[in-house]
DNA sequence: CATAGAACAGACAAGTCTGTCTACTCTCGC
DNA sequence: GCGAGAGTAGACAGACTTGTCTGTTCTATG
């Protein structure tokens, strides 16, 4: 709509030229691995272009970060998964498989918000931005889990967390069933949470023992 | 027994020293952000010397990997959960809480393996070298599931893989509790692999659909 | 046509990284 | 005492990093 990246008179085409670069290589490869000259010559701009729409590196980092969570997140796994189930509890697991067809695309590339909390640290700003895009995942989960009656809402949105977290990373890992995988185990755990007693039924040896 | 590290005297000294230092730094910040120059500062060495007992950095980054696989793997997760348990059962579940010790301690840094496997792109040798560390994991999960009876213990081992990598990418993200969230869906994994028949009772949707 | 804003091209600074190499010192065994 | 082997100290090469800065060219608008 606001520009067509091919078209060099229009001054919003250099931005979103950069951004579709800076989005291309840094979900594939990471952020590390990709230095500003590589998106500046594959973006065919000039240093200074970049520079003048993104402060720094970080912030061009940033700005990939929020697209990827439009992309991915909302678009695809949120979206997508909606328009498969007609009820909660379909579209809860259907988000398994929306990742499942991701896994086995050529758009799969890695897990950025994971990859990039590993590669900069818990610490660094970057990461901060990844964890508030992961937490914006769970909040999605959490809310369907309530529309679904389901209880402790808040735990069972972390524990699914867990499934799409190991899944992806088992995908990238090379086991191209992963998502199909964990969605059974997060069938199980839907039908956990539909009655209010807390999971004391954990067999031994659940509180960690000394020496 | 080998070496005492103080002991500038012995000649198998300053390759263990090495590689300590290199163990910390590394499994703490990742490969790429630590420099060699940091390991041979922290571990009050010659350039050279680093440089004649590893060819490279790479040949640096395996053998960290390699202690890294005595030190997590088989010592702690592998060991420490057998000693926990008095049948299989057990000792597979105590692997959970084998980890949620870990995550709660000091030594808690970052799933090394993966974030290896996440730093360098999987068709990296370092990389295929923390592929076979993660493989071997899973063989004790499969061998120790095999003990149990349980059925198709193969895709029971990538599955109790999920939950592991899932729960240690959880807890570097802040949730302290991931382990124990995983172990509960272990649990249910287990009970889902007592009987021979194949987890076809999959909610609807289990075939990804078109457009 | 003229001028302002944006993009282009590319040199440059200042720092990082890995890996090599020289020159010196220490210690052990002969 | 002396030579060998291992360690120390640190300069250096060459590649790479981010970010700045100087010009030039293009395009849209007055």
């Amino acid at each position: 709509m606001t520009a067509d990246p091919e078209d060099h008179r229009n001054p919003y085409v250099a931005r979103e030229r950069i951004l579709r670069t800076a989005y291309e290589l840094f979900s594939r490869r990471g952020i590390r691995a990709v230095g500003v000259d590589e998106v500046i010559e594959r973006s065919s701009v000039a240093k200074a272009t970049l520079y003048r729409h993104f402060r720094t590196k970080n912030d061009l980092v940033i700005a990939f970060l929020e697209r990827r969570q439009q992309v991915w997140t909302r678009d695809m796994v949120r979206d997508e998964s909606e328009r498969r189930g007609s009820t909660p509890d379909e579209q809860l697991l259907a988000m398994f498989d929306v990742l499942d067809e991701w896994i086995h695309s050529d758009d799969f590339d890695r897990c950025t918000f994971i990859n990039v909390l590993l590669e900069m640290g818990p610490d660094h700003p970057v990461s901060r931005a990844a964890i508030d895009c992961l937490e914006e995942l769970r909040g999605i989960v959490k809310e369907r889990a309530e529309k679904a009656g389901l209880h402790r809402t808040e735990e069972f949105a972390l524990s699914w967390h867990i499934l799409m977290k190991g899944s992806i990373i088992a995908a990238y890992e090379g086991d191209g069933e992963a998502a199909r995988r964990a969605k059974i185990m997060a069938a199980d755990l839907i039908e956990q949470h539909r009655t209010p007693d807390g999971p004391e039924r954990v067999p031994a040896g659940s509180k960690a023992g000394g020496s």
